[in-house]
DNA sequence: CGGATTTGACCCGCGC
DNA sequence: GCGCGGGTCAAATCCG
């Protein structure tokens, strides 16, 4: 590969200002080296032309999905008005909202995909404030009543309870190297969704993962004082995963898939799993409000640079 | 036979 | 104080 070549992700190739022949061009060569000056600009033009457009269908992108997630977030809030269930238990609502809050994204105030955990039990938070919350959404057959979601690690299923606001039943799970490891899982379908099997985990595992195949990047609070933490908990996808769901997608709990979904089986990877991945890390890289600014400076630095470089010459 | 799962009973906190 | 609902316990049952 030819190192005066910058082959980025983006499929942009930077071809750098400075090529070896002009480190060696006579001053004589003034008028060609116009010429080349202008050839660069309208390079670097048509780059930039690419660039706009590609920032343009990310943002499009962006767009398409903040709508569906606005949406989304007034059906939710429809319903919540037409049952005056959640009403009883106001705090337990309020105190809902706030972990919400935590454990959403910042730009993703999607709480759709979450509702059938309304119930979560805000007290615990409340008496461990440093008890990490976090979750799993697996996809699964609608049809099928399981509720296993195979992390690698060992659970022991210690109960299991219809609740009010789910047909389907939420088991209880704990470590199997409890009481030694603290840590618990809940395990229910969506209620909107009975493709999406939701785990719930509380704590933090104090021994080595049986299966240190992969982690699965997971978003959630540590403490009720920060917004949000990027953890790392490893998840096995096994064999015996495909086997319970065909094509089991790791998300997070704005509903993107996780960035290490790509160790999803195989089958998995079809193109079309691969191009709505591209538009989700599309639309997570829009959502930064740093990104496009950092790309611009990234560009015009580079453009100054070789220009303050090629001064530097004369 | 031992470990895992099931399931009804019980506990606890909260709202009324 | 009572009822509701989530969470947990533990005896019964299942299964390899």
């Amino acid at each position: 590969m030819d190192s005066t070549w910058v082959n980025t992700s983006l499929g942009l190739n930077l071809v750098p200002f400075c090529s070896a022949d002009d480190h060696q061009a006579p001053a004589t060569q003034v008028a060609s080296h116009h010429d080349v000056l202008a050839e660069e600009l309208n390079r670097v033009s048509v780059e930039n032309k690419k660039l706009t457009e590609m920032l343009t269908a990310l943002c499009e992108n962006y767009n398409t999905l903040q709508s569906q997630v606005g949406e989304l977030m007034t059906t939710q809030q429809q319903q919540n008005k037409t049952s005056d269930i959640y009403r009883k238990r106001k705090a337990d609502s309020e105190d809902y909202n706030n972990v919400i809050g935590l454990i959403s994204t910042g730009t993703n105030t999607d709480t759709s995909s979450i509702s059938d955990d309304k119930e979560y039990s805000c007290k615990r938070l409340k008496e461990n404030t440093n008890l990490k919350i976090s979750r799993v959404y697996v996809h699964t057959d609608a049809s099928d009543t399981g509720l296993i979601v195979n992390d690698g690690y060992q659970w022991r299923k210690y109960g299991q309870k219809v609740t009010r606001d789910n047909p389907s039943p939420r088991a209880y799970y704990k470590c199997s190297f409890a009481p030694s490891c603290p840590v618990k899982k809940k395990v229910q379908k969506s209620a909107e969704n009975p493709c999406l099997l939701v785990a719930t985990y509380e704590g933090e595992h104090n021994h080595m993962h049986p299966e240190s195949r992969a982690e699965v990047t997971l978003i959630a609070p540590v403490s009720p004082n920060q917004n949000q933490q990027l953890i790392t908990s490893p998840i096995s996808v096994l064999p015996s995963v495909a086997k319970i769901s065909p094509a089991p997608t790791f998300l997070s709990d704005d509903n993107r898939i996780s960035p290490n979904s790509a160790m999803c089986p195989p089958e998995t990877q079809a193109p079309t799993f691969q191009q709505f991945l591209v538009q989700q890390m599309a639309s997570s890289l829009t959502k930064d409000p740093n990104f496009t600014s950092a790309l611009a400076a990234a560009i015009s630095g580079r453009i100054s640079g070789h220009t303050m470089a090629r001064n530097g010459e004369k």
